[in-house]
DNA sequence: CTAATTAATGACTCAATAGTCAGTAATAAA
DNA sequence: TTTATTACTGACTATTGAGTCATTAATTAG
């Protein structure tokens, strides 16, 4: 059972396990108090291993960023490309694939670590609001243009309403991330979402009047 | 003009300063990006001089998170015991009066500070959420529950209800002060704000239906 | 089986910075 | 004016960790 070598060469599998690791690191303690070494260690290789398929750390966090976060953008535009229902059940439907897909996973941490390392990264910041960010306000905002035009819902500042309808998702992880671990006050996740939902669609429904904020 | 002396001795005056430099330097930077020395330098003393005042970064830290929030929920208290008017009156005022006292100044920087640094301080982070954020909520919470008791709201689960009125204004402040540098669609604050506690109170109003979740 | 190639290693260098402390100069006391 | 006190300095030490590279060993080619 034991391999007779000390170690394998395994030039495919290294940097995405390398990768990984780092995702496990680089959330647990963030950027700068994440050692190479330990990042090595935890990929079961040694540091000039790293260095042979990344340049240098950033390169390798970004590596990271992009390598886990675009594809889960990418499905969700095709889950809502292809829905079919109402503009509602489809905002609901894009919220509840959020929850599944990024807030009950690892790629949870992803919104703490980048609001946390923005300054640092300025490219990356960019990369990942451009690449990100933006598209998932996309989906939203259109959603509820579409809704809007076949009146189901009040018309309003659509870009604002967007932004309304994210930020206590967001900030959720966020919280749950950071300083969550240290409140004995807990909450259900589950209730607050259906909670955010229900107040918004009622908000924003034809006969609230919050007509003026067009 | 000249002074006379290399330095002065200013016992008094010197932790006021440092923290001030700290806090300048540490919302900028984040805690381990920044360093003794430009603190040092930007309190206009020695490096020296921070450790006669203060143990270590770490306490310099906490100290300077005390010194400058404390005050500011302490006086939300105040302006909401003695407020007279509706709920909804006087959730509208403790939103904007933390928007002014707080979103509006550099304390708007804390938020993302103590997200980003939490990991590294528990018992900082632990004394941020009972002095900051139990006390900024317990606040909401109170006024969801006499506003539900005098009829002025739907009955609802006030604990989420509160998480979701505060939750898009902290965002926003987190927002602000880490990707939407790099966002080149801006919006309006005020408009996002407004437009937030309009469809926030025409969501829990007494016609809306958001019974299910009690 | 032997030689050539290259994936992988880990001891090393080098830079950065938290924290120290012996010495200096401003102030107060005698 | 002289002496005692102490706020303040800044050069120093100790540590940490990013990035390098000469060497080693796994694999492939001949």
């Amino acid at each position: 059972m034991q391999p007779k070598t000390r170690w394998r060469r395994r030039k495919e599998a290294r940097p995405g396990e390398i990768i990984d690791a780092a995702l496990n690191l680089f959330v647990q303690h963030g950027f700068s108090a994440t050692r190479l070494d330990d990042v090595a260690a935890e990929a079961g290789v040694s540091k000039g291993t790293v260095y042979l398929y990344f340049d240098n750390k950033e390169s390798l966090f970004r590596a990271m960023v992009q390598e886990l976060i675009v594809p889960v953008v990418a499905q969700a535009e095709e889950h809502a490309a292809q829905f079919q229902g109402t503009q509602t059940e489809l905002i609901r439907m894009l919220v509840h694939s959020w929850w599944d897909n990024v807030g009950k996973t690892r790629l949870a941490n992803m919104p703490k670590l980048m609001v946390s390392e923005a300054a640092h990264f300025p490219e990356l910041a960019r990369y990942y609001v451009d690449n990100v960010v933006k598209r998932a306000r996309k989906l939203l905002e259109d959603a509820l243009y579409k809704g809007i035009e076949q009146g189901e819902f009040e018309s309003c500042d659509v870009k604002s309403a967007a932004r309304i309808l994210l930020s206590p998702l967001v900030f959720s992880v966020i919280w749950e991330k950071s300083l969550a671990p240290f409140d004995s006050d807990d909450y259900d996740i589950a209730t607050y979402i259906a909670l955010h939902l229900d107040i918004f669609f009622n908000g924003i429904s034809l006969d609230s009047g919050v007509t003026e904020h067009v």
